[in-house]
DNA sequence: CACGAGTACGTACCGTCGGTATGTCGTACG
DNA sequence: CGTACGACATACCGACGGTACGTACTCGTG
């Protein structure tokens, strides 16, 4: 019955040990960045060697999409279950702007997959990579804002882009900002205010309530 | 006093040698990206030795934010006339999206400015950098918008950045697509309608018309 | 015009770092 | 029990950024 091949020990070490190679280049990449970051120190930190990096990556490059990949699966665990639970479209999308926005914060995010990314992986194979990540939630999310009828009929593809560039613009103006929590609070503001600006309905578009507090189940502990 | 010093054949000499470092740079970083390319490559091609580059620039970064300031310089002077042109602010400053999406079709631009920028000199420098071209000249744009009463009344300096972001990616966008007309043409629509989702007029916010067409003639419709 | 000083380079060299080639040790397997 | 293979370690190479130093040319001064 359980031919399920009891995975070795020996396997386990393996994959650890290619775990620890790509923690410690998050950890290092996110510092120092991409060109700052030799691989020594790469493996040192680890407490390993060359040789242990180059025989799970076939490079710097390979280990930099491994952090990328690590980096971005774990952002995309918080982010998708917002996204995709039930309930009004709008009101999950907008909560998950809000989330993205808080999230952007983690500095590893920050770098290694806004900015270093699409340098380093080139930014063709950025763009396609975030298809299946980031990028790809947020066009999900707008194709359906846009079929329900909630959103204007613009391209999708175009839109979907235009925002994750406005989306990212925000992350790094709060990651930059002398009170991040300020700057936290005008972005989201801001941005809900720019979908806002292209929702269809017949009412509320331009009124003075610059956005709608969209009861979240967050906890109380808010500030501000 | 007066006696202006005629300019000697030999500062004539090193500045053109220094143009021609910052030219070849240019190109290059262009072609092959800032890590891609190397000193010995640039001397070459300009036809000279390490020597004199290191005596004009203090290295390689230094020669990269030469290589940003005289892209910036010339994409400046294209787009200056046109926002500050008079008018109708409005009117000027869409004129202005347009010209802006069009121009960021120039590889130098993408790939210099908006992609390695960031990561070669640095978040913060780059943002310092930025306030003196591309994005001080849209910040004060919409700064000139929001006082007269065009736009809602947001904190300029993240309307500014988000709008850059989504600008940016945008140029990204048309740079990669399949067909640059038909991408440049889709993002100049929509990022022309997300602005005019920002706009305060009494009564079309909501309206069901998708998108003004592009000259309107409009003098009153003011709120606020 | 002689001459010292400073500028504008050229050239040889060094340290670092990404990448490779080769060796070694343990484990599964026949 | 040897042997083949995976999982590393170690030694080394070449490229490239940066530095030290040499040199030619120019310019101001007496």
């Amino acid at each position: 019955m359980n031919v399920v091949t009891v995975r070795s020990r020996r396997l386990d070490y393996s994959e650890s040990t290619r775990q620890a190679l790509v923690d410690s280049a998050v950890e290092l990449f996110t510092k120092r960045g991409y060109a700052g970051t030799s691989l020594d120190e790469v493996v040192k930190r680890a407490r390993l060697t060359k040789g242990a990096l180059y025989h799970h990556f076939s490079g710097k490059q390979a280990l930099f999409e491994a952090a990328f990949d690590s980096v971005e699966t774990k952002f995309i665990e918080k982010l998708g279950e917002i996204v995709s639970a039930p309930g009004d479209p709008w009101e999950t999308a907008i909560a998950g702007l809000r989330a993205y926005v808080r999230v952007c914060l983690e500095p590893a995010y920050q770098r290694i997959v806004i900015h270093e990314a699409p340098v380093v992986m080139g930014w063709e194979r950025w763009r396609e990579a975030e298809e299946h990540f980031s990028y790809g939630l947020l066009r999900s999310t707008i194709e359906v804002l846009v079929t329900s009828g909630e959103l204007e009929q613009l391209p999708v593809e175009t839109m979907s882009r235009l925002l994750f560039g406005a989306l990212s613009a925000g992350a790094s103006t709060i990651a930059g900002a002398s009170d991040p929590r300020k700057a936290s609070a005008e972005v989201e503001r801001t941005i809900v205010r720019v979908v806002e600006g292209l929702r269809i309905t017949p009412t509320s578009a331009g009124s003075d309530v610059p956005v709608a507090p969209a009861e979240e189940k967050r906890s109380r502990s808010r500030r501000r």
